[in-house]
DNA sequence: TAGTGGTCTAGACCACCGG
DNA sequence: CGGTGGTCTAGACCACTAA
Protein backbone atom coordinates (compact mmCIF):
# COMPACT_ATOMS: atom_id res chain seq x y z
CA UNK A 1 0.00 0.00 0.00
CA UNK A 2 1.72 3.31 -1.46
CA UNK A 3 1.66 5.48 1.68
CA UNK A 4 1.25 8.95 -0.44
CA UNK A 5 1.88 10.60 3.36
CA UNK A 6 -1.24 10.43 4.48
CA UNK A 7 -2.80 8.92 7.61
CA UNK A 8 -3.49 5.56 6.98
CA UNK A 9 -7.09 6.20 8.52
CA UNK A 10 -7.56 8.60 6.60
CA UNK A 11 -6.72 5.95 3.80
CA UNK A 12 -8.70 3.14 5.09
CA UNK A 13 -11.86 5.41 5.46
CA UNK A 14 -11.63 7.05 1.85
CA UNK A 15 -11.40 3.09 0.64
CA UNK A 16 -14.23 2.10 2.11
CA UNK A 17 -16.15 5.16 1.54
CA UNK A 18 -15.47 4.67 -2.44
CA UNK A 19 -16.80 1.21 -1.92
CA UNK A 20 -19.95 2.86 -0.40
CA UNK A 21 -20.51 5.16 -3.24
CA UNK A 22 -19.81 2.86 -5.70
CA UNK A 23 -22.27 0.22 -4.36
CA UNK A 24 -19.49 -2.53 -3.57
CA UNK A 25 -20.71 -1.57 0.24
CA UNK A 26 -24.64 -0.74 -0.86
CA UNK A 27 -26.95 0.91 1.76
CA UNK A 28 -27.84 -1.47 5.15
CA UNK A 29 -25.29 -3.68 4.21
CA UNK A 30 -22.39 -4.55 7.18
CA UNK A 31 -19.81 -2.73 7.06
CA UNK A 32 -16.18 -5.39 7.43
CA UNK A 33 -15.95 -5.89 11.25
CA UNK A 34 -13.14 -4.16 12.99
CA UNK A 35 -11.40 -7.54 13.53
CA UNK A 36 -11.31 -8.09 9.46
CA UNK A 37 -10.30 -4.41 8.92
CA UNK A 38 -7.20 -5.00 10.59
CA UNK A 39 -5.93 -8.37 8.89
CA UNK A 40 -7.12 -6.58 6.00
CA UNK A 41 -5.04 -3.71 6.50
CA UNK A 42 -2.32 -4.70 8.44
CA UNK A 43 -3.33 -1.85 11.05
CA UNK A 44 -3.92 -1.61 15.05
CA UNK A 45 -7.75 -1.70 16.13
CA UNK A 46 -7.11 2.12 16.85
CA UNK A 47 -6.31 2.92 13.33
CA UNK A 48 -9.39 1.04 12.00
CA UNK A 49 -11.62 2.92 14.71
CA UNK A 50 -10.14 6.36 13.35
CA UNK A 51 -11.45 5.22 10.18
CA UNK A 52 -14.60 4.56 11.65
CA UNK A 53 -15.40 7.40 13.35
CA UNK A 54 -14.54 9.44 10.29
CA UNK A 55 -16.95 7.82 8.12
CA UNK A 56 -18.99 7.98 10.86
CA UNK A 57 -19.02 12.12 11.43
CA UNK A 58 -20.00 11.91 7.60
CA UNK A 59 -23.18 10.41 7.81
CA UNK A 60 -21.70 7.59 5.73
CA UNK A 61 -22.24 4.57 8.18
CA UNK A 62 -23.88 3.94 11.14
CA UNK A 63 -22.62 2.03 14.00
CA UNK A 64 -24.30 -0.71 16.84
CA UNK A 65 -22.42 -1.87 19.93
CA UNK A 66 -22.17 -5.21 19.70
CA UNK A 67 -23.81 -5.98 16.45
CA UNK A 68 -21.80 -3.63 13.60
CA UNK A 69 -21.18 -0.99 11.48
CA UNK A 70 -23.63 -0.57 8.81
CA UNK A 71 -23.98 1.69 5.75
CA UNK A 72 -26.51 4.19 6.26
CA UNK A 73 -29.55 4.36 4.17
CA UNK A 74 -30.15 7.54 2.76
CA UNK A 75 -33.25 8.62 3.01
CA UNK A 76 -34.18 11.10 -0.01
CA UNK A 77 -34.44 14.07 0.39
CA UNK A 78 -37.56 16.39 1.48
CA UNK A 79 -38.23 19.91 0.12
CA UNK A 80 -39.26 22.70 1.60
CA UNK A 81 -40.28 25.39 -0.43
CA UNK A 82 -41.42 29.18 0.79
CA UNK A 83 -44.69 28.27 -0.67
CA UNK A 84 -45.81 26.19 1.65
CA UNK A 85 -47.75 28.99 3.18
CA UNK A 86 -49.72 29.54 0.47
CA UNK A 87 -53.25 30.82 1.25
CA UNK A 88 -54.11 28.97 -1.29
CA UNK A 89 -52.97 25.23 0.27
CA UNK A 90 -55.08 26.75 3.37
CA UNK A 91 -58.22 27.15 1.44
CA UNK A 92 -57.92 23.92 -0.44
CA UNK A 93 -57.97 22.46 3.35
CA UNK A 94 -54.29 21.34 3.77
CA UNK A 95 -52.00 22.55 6.28
CA UNK A 96 -48.52 23.33 5.26
CA UNK A 97 -46.87 19.20 6.30
CA UNK A 98 -49.32 17.40 4.81
CA UNK A 99 -49.44 19.71 1.57
CA UNK A 100 -45.61 18.94 1.28
CA UNK A 101 -45.65 15.20 1.95
CA UNK A 102 -48.24 14.95 -0.64
CA UNK A 103 -46.11 16.68 -2.98
CA UNK A 104 -43.19 13.98 -2.10
CA UNK A 105 -45.58 11.06 -2.27
CA UNK A 106 -44.50 9.87 1.25
CA UNK A 107 -47.19 9.32 3.90
CA UNK A 108 -47.17 11.63 6.43
CA UNK A 109 -48.18 11.21 10.32
CA UNK A 110 -47.93 13.20 13.39
CA UNK A 111 -47.51 12.73 16.75
CA UNK A 112 -48.69 15.52 19.02
CA UNK A 113 -46.64 15.39 22.44
CA UNK A 114 -48.46 18.23 24.40
CA UNK A 115 -50.87 20.82 23.35
CA UNK A 116 -51.09 23.17 27.07
CA UNK A 117 -49.51 26.35 28.37
CA UNK A 118 -46.08 26.88 29.01
CA UNK A 119 -44.04 29.65 30.33
CA UNK A 120 -42.30 31.48 27.22
CA UNK A 121 -38.70 31.25 26.65
CA UNK A 122 -36.95 34.07 26.64
CA UNK A 123 -35.98 34.13 22.80
CA UNK A 124 -39.59 33.23 21.85
CA UNK A 125 -41.18 36.13 24.22
CA UNK A 126 -38.72 38.84 22.42
CA UNK A 127 -40.31 37.59 18.89
CA UNK A 128 -43.72 37.82 20.19
CA UNK A 129 -43.22 40.84 21.75
CA UNK A 130 -44.48 39.77 25.62
CA UNK A 131 -42.46 39.51 28.99
CA UNK A 132 -39.66 36.40 29.49
CA UNK A 133 -42.22 33.90 31.53
CA UNK A 134 -45.61 35.17 31.01
CA UNK A 135 -48.58 32.27 29.94
CA UNK A 136 -48.39 30.82 26.06
CA UNK A 137 -50.16 28.30 24.51
CA UNK A 138 -47.67 25.86 23.02
CA UNK A 139 -48.26 23.02 20.89
CA UNK A 140 -45.55 20.33 20.53
CA UNK A 141 -45.65 17.96 17.42
CA UNK A 142 -43.37 15.12 16.02
CA UNK A 143 -43.73 14.67 12.43
CA UNK A 144 -43.20 11.25 10.22
CA UNK A 145 -42.60 10.56 6.95
CA UNK A 146 -43.37 7.10 6.32
CA UNK A 147 -43.01 6.16 10.14
CA UNK A 148 -39.64 7.80 10.56
CA UNK A 149 -38.91 10.90 11.95
CA UNK A 150 -38.42 13.82 10.34
CA UNK A 151 -38.76 16.83 12.45
CA UNK A 152 -39.72 18.65 15.37
CA UNK A 153 -41.84 21.12 16.07
CA UNK A 154 -43.08 23.58 19.03
CA UNK A 155 -45.60 26.85 18.11
CA UNK A 156 -45.93 29.00 20.64
CA UNK A 157 -49.69 31.42 20.63
CA UNK A 158 -49.80 34.01 22.74
CA UNK A 159 -52.68 33.31 25.50
CA UNK A 160 -55.16 35.81 23.84
CA UNK A 161 -55.33 34.86 21.22
CA UNK A 162 -54.89 31.07 21.81
CA UNK A 163 -58.68 31.79 23.93
CA UNK A 164 -60.15 33.15 21.12
CA UNK A 165 -59.65 30.18 18.96
CA UNK A 166 -60.39 27.05 20.81
CA UNK A 167 -59.79 24.72 17.60
CA UNK A 168 -55.96 25.16 18.33
CA UNK A 169 -56.43 23.45 21.88
CA UNK A 170 -57.05 20.23 20.28
CA UNK A 171 -54.45 17.66 18.58
CA UNK A 172 -55.61 18.38 15.16
CA UNK A 173 -56.73 22.00 14.45
CA UNK A 174 -58.52 21.13 12.04
CA UNK A 175 -58.21 21.06 7.71
CA UNK A 176 -55.59 24.05 6.73
CA UNK A 177 -53.83 23.83 10.47
CA UNK A 178 -53.75 26.63 12.85
CA UNK A 179 -53.01 29.22 10.12
CA UNK A 180 -56.23 28.33 8.86
CA UNK A 181 -57.69 28.33 12.37
CA UNK A 182 -56.58 31.96 12.98
CA UNK A 183 -57.63 33.58 9.62
CA UNK A 184 -61.19 31.72 10.45
CA UNK A 185 -61.47 34.31 13.50
CA UNK A 186 -60.47 36.93 11.85
CA UNK A 187 -56.35 37.19 12.40
CA UNK A 188 -55.11 37.37 8.94
CA UNK A 189 -52.30 36.89 7.98
CA UNK A 190 -49.78 39.39 6.52
CA UNK A 191 -46.03 37.73 6.00
CA UNK A 192 -43.64 34.99 7.80
CA UNK A 193 -40.22 35.85 8.78
CA UNK A 194 -38.21 32.22 8.78
CA UNK A 195 -34.33 32.64 10.69
CA UNK A 196 -32.36 29.50 9.61
CA UNK A 197 -29.55 28.33 11.16
CA UNK A 198 -27.79 24.93 11.83
CA UNK A 199 -25.83 23.18 14.75
CA UNK A 200 -24.90 19.42 16.11
CA UNK A 201 -27.68 18.21 17.79
CA UNK A 202 -28.81 18.12 21.56
CA UNK A 203 -28.60 14.24 22.62
CA UNK A 204 -32.51 14.69 23.46
CA UNK A 205 -32.70 15.65 19.59
CA UNK A 206 -30.64 12.91 18.58
CA UNK A 207 -32.95 10.41 19.67
CA UNK A 208 -36.08 12.05 19.06
CA UNK A 209 -35.30 12.62 15.24
CA UNK A 210 -33.20 8.51 15.43
CA UNK A 211 -29.85 10.63 14.78
CA UNK A 212 -26.09 9.43 15.30
CA UNK A 213 -24.38 11.58 17.72
CA UNK A 214 -22.77 14.52 16.17
CA UNK A 215 -24.90 15.04 13.44
CA UNK A 216 -25.99 18.23 12.45
CA UNK A 217 -29.36 19.46 12.81
CA UNK A 218 -31.11 22.79 10.84
CA UNK A 219 -33.59 24.85 13.19
CA UNK A 220 -35.71 26.91 11.58
CA UNK A 221 -37.88 29.44 14.03
CA UNK A 222 -41.00 31.04 11.83
CA UNK A 223 -42.80 33.97 12.86
CA UNK A 224 -46.35 34.50 11.93
CA UNK A 225 -46.99 38.42 11.24
CA UNK A 226 -50.65 39.54 11.09
CA UNK A 227 -51.70 42.23 8.88
CA UNK A 228 -51.60 45.10 12.63
CA UNK A 229 -48.03 43.78 12.71
CA UNK A 230 -48.32 41.77 15.51
CA UNK A 231 -46.48 38.03 15.88
CA UNK A 232 -49.53 35.81 16.47
CA UNK A 233 -47.45 32.66 16.32
CA UNK A 234 -43.70 31.49 16.44
CA UNK A 235 -42.72 28.14 15.37
CA UNK A 236 -39.71 26.28 16.24
CA UNK A 237 -38.88 23.41 13.86
CA UNK A 238 -35.79 21.24 14.45
CA UNK A 239 -34.73 19.15 11.14
CA UNK A 240 -32.38 16.48 10.47
CA UNK A 241 -29.88 18.57 8.09
CA UNK A 242 -28.94 15.23 6.27
CA UNK A 243 -32.89 15.16 5.04
CA UNK A 244 -34.17 18.52 4.19
CA UNK A 245 -32.84 21.11 1.42
CA UNK A 246 -34.81 24.50 1.98
CA UNK A 247 -36.33 26.65 -0.88
CA UNK A 248 -36.48 30.51 -0.71
CA UNK A 249 -37.57 32.74 -3.53
CA UNK A 250 -36.75 36.09 -3.54
CA UNK A 251 -37.88 38.55 -5.95
CA UNK A 252 -35.19 40.63 -7.06
CA UNK A 253 -37.15 44.00 -7.67
CA UNK A 254 -37.42 46.51 -4.44
CA UNK B 1 -11.45 9.91 41.31
CA UNK B 2 -14.96 8.61 41.76
CA UNK B 3 -15.85 6.18 38.49
CA UNK B 4 -19.03 6.82 38.08
CA UNK B 5 -19.50 3.93 35.88
CA UNK B 6 -18.53 6.85 32.50
CA UNK B 7 -15.57 6.57 30.09
CA UNK B 8 -12.65 8.33 32.02
CA UNK B 9 -12.31 10.56 28.66
CA UNK B 10 -16.28 11.90 29.18
CA UNK B 11 -15.36 12.67 32.83
CA UNK B 12 -11.85 14.43 31.80
CA UNK B 13 -13.99 16.37 29.10
CA UNK B 14 -16.75 17.48 31.25
CA UNK B 15 -14.54 18.40 33.92
CA UNK B 16 -12.61 21.09 31.42
CA UNK B 17 -16.11 22.52 30.23
CA UNK B 18 -16.86 23.00 33.66
CA UNK B 19 -13.83 25.18 33.84
CA UNK B 20 -14.77 27.00 30.57
CA UNK B 21 -17.90 27.88 31.41
CA UNK B 22 -17.23 28.94 34.70
CA UNK B 23 -14.43 30.90 33.33
CA UNK B 24 -11.19 29.05 34.97
CA UNK B 25 -10.27 28.34 31.56
CA UNK B 26 -11.14 32.11 29.82
CA UNK B 27 -12.05 32.41 26.14
CA UNK B 28 -8.61 32.70 23.88
CA UNK B 29 -6.31 31.01 27.19
CA UNK B 30 -4.23 28.20 26.58
CA UNK B 31 -5.86 24.99 27.89
CA UNK B 32 -3.44 22.90 29.89
CA UNK B 33 -1.11 20.64 27.22
CA UNK B 34 -1.76 17.00 27.20
CA UNK B 35 1.71 15.92 29.08
CA UNK B 36 0.11 18.19 31.73
CA UNK B 37 -3.06 16.68 31.88
CA UNK B 38 -1.73 12.92 31.56
CA UNK B 39 -0.49 13.72 34.63
CA UNK B 40 -3.04 15.38 36.04
CA UNK B 41 -5.37 13.08 35.59
CA UNK B 42 -3.22 10.07 35.95
CA UNK B 43 -3.79 8.31 32.03
CA UNK B 44 -2.86 8.00 29.08
CA UNK B 45 -2.20 10.57 26.41
CA UNK B 46 -5.00 8.47 23.99
CA UNK B 47 -7.58 9.02 26.62
CA UNK B 48 -6.74 12.65 27.55
CA UNK B 49 -6.93 13.32 23.40
CA UNK B 50 -10.25 11.37 22.99
CA UNK B 51 -11.56 14.14 25.81
CA UNK B 52 -10.10 17.18 23.75
CA UNK B 53 -11.76 15.84 20.50
CA UNK B 54 -14.90 15.51 22.49
CA UNK B 55 -14.47 19.59 23.23
CA UNK B 56 -13.19 20.26 19.51
CA UNK B 57 -16.50 19.19 18.31
CA UNK B 58 -18.86 20.63 21.00
CA UNK B 59 -17.07 24.12 19.64
CA UNK B 60 -15.55 25.05 22.75
CA UNK B 61 -11.55 24.52 22.04
CA UNK B 62 -9.58 24.77 19.03
CA UNK B 63 -6.29 23.79 18.68
CA UNK B 64 -2.97 23.97 16.44
CA UNK B 65 -0.84 21.87 15.86
CA UNK B 66 2.65 23.02 17.53
CA UNK B 67 1.04 25.38 19.76
CA UNK B 68 -1.73 24.14 21.75
CA UNK B 69 -5.23 23.98 22.46
CA UNK B 70 -7.46 27.26 23.01
CA UNK B 71 -10.16 27.74 24.54
CA UNK B 72 -12.66 29.31 21.62
CA UNK B 73 -13.71 32.89 22.00
CA UNK B 74 -17.24 32.90 20.11
CA UNK B 75 -18.09 35.81 17.21
CA UNK B 76 -21.16 37.71 16.86
CA UNK B 77 -23.40 35.85 14.86
CA UNK B 78 -23.60 37.58 11.49
CA UNK B 79 -27.68 37.95 10.04
CA UNK B 80 -27.88 37.28 6.47
CA UNK B 81 -31.24 38.99 5.52
CA UNK B 82 -33.06 38.09 2.02
CA UNK B 83 -33.37 41.86 1.41
CA UNK B 84 -29.32 41.83 0.58
CA UNK B 85 -30.18 41.77 -3.02
CA UNK B 86 -32.27 44.62 -3.27
CA UNK B 87 -31.83 46.08 -6.69
CA UNK B 88 -31.85 49.48 -4.79
CA UNK B 89 -28.87 48.72 -2.83
CA UNK B 90 -26.62 47.62 -6.22
CA UNK B 91 -27.85 51.06 -8.31
CA UNK B 92 -26.06 52.51 -4.46
CA UNK B 93 -23.26 51.20 -5.60
CA UNK B 94 -22.85 48.15 -3.45
CA UNK B 95 -22.26 44.44 -3.39
CA UNK B 96 -24.35 42.66 -0.99
CA UNK B 97 -21.68 41.52 0.97
CA UNK B 98 -20.70 44.72 1.69
CA UNK B 99 -23.95 45.96 2.20
CA UNK B 100 -24.42 43.17 4.69
CA UNK B 101 -21.08 44.25 6.48
CA UNK B 102 -21.79 47.86 6.60
CA UNK B 103 -25.27 47.17 8.60
CA UNK B 104 -23.55 44.62 10.98
CA UNK B 105 -20.84 47.39 11.45
CA UNK B 106 -17.89 45.30 10.66
CA UNK B 107 -14.85 45.87 8.21
CA UNK B 108 -15.32 43.66 5.65
CA UNK B 109 -12.42 42.35 3.12
CA UNK B 110 -12.93 39.91 -0.29
CA UNK B 111 -9.93 37.66 -0.99
CA UNK B 112 -10.56 36.22 -4.64
CA UNK B 113 -8.89 32.96 -4.84
CA UNK B 114 -9.77 32.17 -8.37
CA UNK B 115 -11.36 33.85 -11.46
CA UNK B 116 -11.27 31.75 -14.78
CA UNK B 117 -12.96 28.78 -16.96
CA UNK B 118 -14.02 25.69 -14.97
CA UNK B 119 -15.55 22.45 -16.57
CA UNK B 120 -19.26 22.56 -14.45
CA UNK B 121 -19.86 20.42 -11.88
CA UNK B 122 -23.02 18.08 -12.78
CA UNK B 123 -25.06 19.80 -9.70
CA UNK B 124 -24.39 23.16 -11.02
CA UNK B 125 -25.00 22.22 -14.76
CA UNK B 126 -28.79 20.80 -13.64
CA UNK B 127 -29.09 24.34 -12.47
CA UNK B 128 -27.50 26.16 -15.37
CA UNK B 129 -29.50 24.11 -18.02
CA UNK B 130 -26.16 23.21 -19.35
CA UNK B 131 -24.42 19.99 -20.07
CA UNK B 132 -21.94 18.85 -17.15
CA UNK B 133 -18.57 19.22 -18.49
CA UNK B 134 -18.68 22.42 -19.94
CA UNK B 135 -17.20 25.47 -19.46
CA UNK B 136 -18.22 28.17 -17.47
CA UNK B 137 -16.68 31.24 -15.85
CA UNK B 138 -15.89 30.33 -12.22
CA UNK B 139 -15.35 33.14 -9.53
CA UNK B 140 -14.09 31.65 -5.99
CA UNK B 141 -13.67 33.87 -3.24
CA UNK B 142 -13.32 34.27 0.87
CA UNK B 143 -14.82 36.94 2.43
CA UNK B 144 -13.87 38.31 5.96
CA UNK B 145 -15.13 40.45 8.35
CA UNK B 146 -12.69 42.12 10.50
CA UNK B 147 -9.67 39.68 9.17
CA UNK B 148 -11.79 36.45 10.71
CA UNK B 149 -12.73 34.12 7.49
CA UNK B 150 -16.85 33.98 7.60
CA UNK B 151 -17.79 31.92 4.23
CA UNK B 152 -16.98 31.08 0.91
CA UNK B 153 -18.85 31.34 -2.36
CA UNK B 154 -18.38 29.97 -5.42
CA UNK B 155 -20.01 31.24 -8.72
CA UNK B 156 -20.81 29.83 -11.83
CA UNK B 157 -21.21 32.10 -15.02
CA UNK B 158 -22.06 30.57 -18.04
CA UNK B 159 -19.59 31.02 -20.96
CA UNK B 160 -21.53 33.17 -22.84
CA UNK B 161 -22.72 35.37 -20.66
CA UNK B 162 -19.68 36.16 -19.39
CA UNK B 163 -18.10 36.86 -22.49
CA UNK B 164 -20.67 39.82 -22.48
CA UNK B 165 -19.26 41.31 -19.63
CA UNK B 166 -15.74 41.35 -19.78
CA UNK B 167 -15.49 42.68 -16.05
CA UNK B 168 -16.59 39.58 -14.40
CA UNK B 169 -13.25 38.42 -15.45
CA UNK B 170 -11.81 41.45 -13.09
CA UNK B 171 -11.06 40.12 -9.53
CA UNK B 172 -13.52 43.32 -8.93
CA UNK B 173 -15.88 43.33 -11.00
CA UNK B 174 -16.80 47.04 -9.65
CA UNK B 175 -19.67 48.57 -7.83
CA UNK B 176 -22.49 46.89 -7.06
CA UNK B 177 -20.92 43.30 -8.05
CA UNK B 178 -21.35 41.02 -10.54
CA UNK B 179 -25.33 41.71 -10.61
CA UNK B 180 -25.04 44.91 -11.09
CA UNK B 181 -22.80 44.39 -14.49
CA UNK B 182 -25.16 41.52 -15.51
CA UNK B 183 -27.97 44.25 -15.17
CA UNK B 184 -25.77 46.81 -17.29
CA UNK B 185 -25.25 44.42 -20.12
CA UNK B 186 -28.77 44.07 -20.41
CA UNK B 187 -29.14 40.96 -18.35
CA UNK B 188 -32.13 41.67 -15.92
CA UNK B 189 -33.10 39.98 -12.85
CA UNK B 190 -36.38 38.21 -12.13
CA UNK B 191 -35.73 36.78 -9.06
CA UNK B 192 -33.22 34.09 -6.72
CA UNK B 193 -33.89 30.77 -5.80
CA UNK B 194 -31.91 29.79 -2.30
CA UNK B 195 -31.36 26.28 -1.83
CA UNK B 196 -30.52 26.08 2.07
CA UNK B 197 -28.53 22.95 3.63
CA UNK B 198 -26.46 22.19 6.40
CA UNK B 199 -23.79 19.44 6.64
CA UNK B 200 -20.53 18.83 8.48
CA UNK B 201 -17.77 21.14 7.25
CA UNK B 202 -15.30 18.67 4.94
CA UNK B 203 -11.47 19.10 5.96
CA UNK B 204 -10.82 21.93 3.47
CA UNK B 205 -13.42 23.80 4.40
CA UNK B 206 -12.47 23.20 8.00
CA UNK B 207 -9.35 24.42 7.27
CA UNK B 208 -10.43 27.57 4.75
CA UNK B 209 -13.07 28.75 7.56
CA UNK B 210 -10.91 28.31 10.44
CA UNK B 211 -13.64 25.56 12.22
CA UNK B 212 -12.71 22.50 14.38
CA UNK B 213 -13.31 19.33 13.04
CA UNK B 214 -17.11 17.99 13.21
CA UNK B 215 -18.20 21.55 13.17
CA UNK B 216 -21.29 21.98 11.14
CA UNK B 217 -21.50 24.41 8.27
CA UNK B 218 -24.69 25.98 6.26
CA UNK B 219 -24.41 25.54 2.41
CA UNK B 220 -26.51 27.73 0.33
CA UNK B 221 -26.91 27.63 -3.27
CA UNK B 222 -28.35 30.41 -4.82
CA UNK B 223 -29.62 30.97 -8.36
CA UNK B 224 -29.43 34.27 -9.93
CA UNK B 225 -32.92 34.06 -12.76
CA UNK B 226 -32.93 36.44 -15.53
CA UNK B 227 -36.56 37.92 -17.12
CA UNK B 228 -36.03 35.70 -19.71
CA UNK B 229 -36.06 32.60 -17.16
CA UNK B 230 -32.51 31.84 -18.03
CA UNK B 231 -30.43 31.10 -14.96
CA UNK B 232 -27.90 33.79 -15.00
CA UNK B 233 -25.66 32.06 -12.05
CA UNK B 234 -25.03 29.99 -9.59
CA UNK B 235 -23.51 30.90 -7.19
CA UNK B 236 -22.35 28.60 -4.16
CA UNK B 237 -21.68 29.67 -0.50
CA UNK B 238 -20.69 27.44 2.73
CA UNK B 239 -20.89 29.20 6.23
CA UNK B 240 -19.62 28.51 8.94
CA UNK B 241 -23.07 27.18 10.88
CA UNK B 242 -22.10 29.22 14.32
CA UNK B 243 -21.57 32.29 12.60
CA UNK B 244 -24.96 32.85 10.88
CA UNK B 245 -28.41 33.39 10.76
CA UNK B 246 -30.14 33.32 7.76
CA UNK B 247 -33.41 35.27 7.81
CA UNK B 248 -36.15 34.90 4.90
CA UNK B 249 -39.25 36.86 4.58
CA UNK B 250 -42.62 35.55 2.97
CA UNK B 251 -45.58 36.95 2.25
CA UNK B 252 -48.85 35.07 2.82
CA UNK B 253 -51.03 36.45 -0.16
CA UNK B 254 -51.01 34.17 -2.95
C1' DT C 1 -20.83 -18.32 24.24
C1' DA C 2 -18.59 -16.19 20.34
C1' DG C 3 -18.25 -12.02 18.00
C1' DT C 4 -18.98 -7.27 17.90
C1' DG C 5 -17.69 -2.51 19.16
C1' DG C 6 -15.84 0.67 23.37
C1' DT C 7 -12.26 2.00 26.47
C1' DC C 8 -7.58 2.26 28.03
C1' DT C 9 -2.50 1.70 28.54
C1' DA C 10 2.58 2.31 27.72
C1' DG C 11 5.44 3.40 24.62
C1' DA C 12 7.14 4.87 20.09
C1' DC C 13 7.94 8.01 16.30
C1' DC C 14 6.62 12.00 13.43
C1' DA C 15 5.29 16.98 12.20
C1' DC C 16 4.83 21.50 13.49
C1' DC C 17 5.87 25.80 16.10
C1' DG C 18 8.37 28.97 18.68
C1' DG C 19 12.42 30.94 20.83
C1' DC D 1 16.24 23.03 20.30
C1' DG D 2 12.26 21.65 23.54
C1' DG D 3 7.42 21.51 23.71
C1' DT D 4 3.26 20.93 21.38
C1' DG D 5 -0.18 18.05 19.05
C1' DG D 6 -0.83 13.85 15.43
C1' DT D 7 -0.37 9.06 14.31
C1' DC D 8 0.28 4.28 15.32
C1' DT D 9 1.13 -0.23 17.69
C1' DA D 10 0.30 -4.41 20.60
C1' DG D 11 -2.13 -5.92 23.89
C1' DA D 12 -5.58 -5.90 27.56
C1' DC D 13 -10.17 -5.80 29.48
C1' DC D 14 -15.09 -4.45 29.32
C1' DA D 15 -20.09 -4.11 27.47
C1' DC D 16 -23.38 -5.28 24.33
C1' DT D 17 -25.90 -8.50 20.97
C1' DA D 18 -27.22 -12.51 18.88
C1' DA D 19 -27.53 -17.37 18.43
Amino acid sequence: MMDEGRPRYLRIAEDLRHQILEGTLPPGERVPSESELIHRYGVAQGTVRKAMTELRTRGLVETFHGRGTFVRSRPPVRRKSSDRFRRSHRKAGKAAYLAESEQAGVEPSVHVLYVGPVEVPADVAHKLGTTSGNRVLARRSLYFSDRAPMETATSYIPWDIAEETPELFEDNPGPGGIYARLEDHGRVLEEFLEEVSARLATKEESSELALSAGAPVIELVRSAYGVDGRVLEVCATVMAADRFVLEYRIPASG
